[in-house]
DNA sequence: TTTCTAAATGAATTTTTATTCACTTACCTT
DNA sequence: AAGGTAAGTGAATAAAAATTCATTTAGAAA
């Protein structure tokens, strides 16, 4: 017996998210999906039965296993602020290399293909939670504006998203100065 | 001879965007369009030539009409920080009051529709020239932080977008105390 | 090797969705 | 009030897209 291959389904979320940082969920297409994961029609209703559950299973793979671990080279000893600046950095880092999450993201939660039901936010707001984590920290220590946590990662997200996108759409790197002004826009903001 | 009622084209289009807001791009069917502007299908046809046009000119609409002035309110003779608080808040407001546009805006860009054939972005910064106004004029007071125009527009816009979802997504109120904070994010940011 | 089972294929089919058009209606002109 | 013209209608049609399935292939078990 030929067993099924563990690696085809993530090949085909993979160029599904390709197509769809490119056109939009508005513009896949199960043809497209699968010349351009290298496979037939009918192999994608194999790994997924439908448009949605393909879809779906895109949303969860991306929230389980696509982002990097924010905390990457942070160490408990530094203070809040190089913390700060560490997981900024990292956090920017990877939505510019990887642009499509956030593209799907924004394009999933406006689609008709995302329900409450998939309220797995619980499950996503843990890949913020190293910035919760230190915000905590920088607002005991007193060094953090005491501020809602919920609306300080907002703004600080908010921010590095946008400028993530800058880069993206002019095609032009984001530059060590970029990056020190904005790291200086966003300390100065939440510092006390 | 019946004239064509310039209304019913806005009508459409205000349909279109409370539509889209709902299900995105990906789920805007001209039959539900049709019914939720109050008209037959065929009529959609006489005002657009099909979906592709229809759309286009949703986004050429929005750019042109939908934004109310970011300047209401703001006196020349205020100082550089008085206006970009008055802006900012203006700013947040309509994005927080009329969500559709900052919605739309989100599909369309990655959506099929847009071609960059659609370069009427020099249009589209005309809305945004009254921040880079401010900015250029805090920079040669020198109360502005000496960064590229761009870059902290960006940063700026990018804090005021996620801060309205915020109040979108959880159906809370921004409160006064939010908007206090937001804007000391803000300030603190940007200033020398 | 041979057999057997499930994966893989892609043309054919079904389903969904966009678009048309023969007809009706409203309103302007005379 | 009659005639003419363009807007409006929605069922019918065309086009596009999702999904199926009879058939082929790969590889595991015997």
């Amino acid at each position: 017996m030929r067993t099924k291959d563990e690696g085809k389904e993530s090949q085909i979320l993979e160029a599904a998210l390709r197509l769809i940082t490119q056109t939009g969920l508005a513009g896949l297409k199960m043809a497209d999906l699968a010349r351009e994961a290298g496979v037939a029609t009918g192999t994608v209703y194999i790994y997924f039965i439908d448009k949605t559950a393909l879809i779906s299973r895109l949303y969860i793979y991306l929230i389980r296993t696509a982002w990097r671990d924010l905390t990457s080279g942070v160490a408990a000893s530094d203070p809040v602020r190089i913390q700060v600046q560490k997981i900024a950095h990292n956090y920017l880092t990877e939505n510019i290399e990887r642009p499509e999450i956030g593209a799907f993201f924004e394009q999933y939660y406006r689609s008709p293909f995302y329900t409450k039901a998939d309220n797995i936010l619980t499950e996503e707001n843990t890949a913020l939670q190293p910035i919760y984590d230190v915000i905590a920290r920088g607002q005991a220590e007193t060094v953090i504006k005491d501020v809602a946590p919920d609306l300080l990662v907002t703004l600080v997200c908010g921010m590095l998203n946008e400028a993530a996108k800058l880069s993206l759409y002019t095609g032009e790197a984001f530059t060590k100065a970029d990056w020190e002004a904005t790291f200086s826009v966003l300390w100065d903001g939440i510092k006390r």
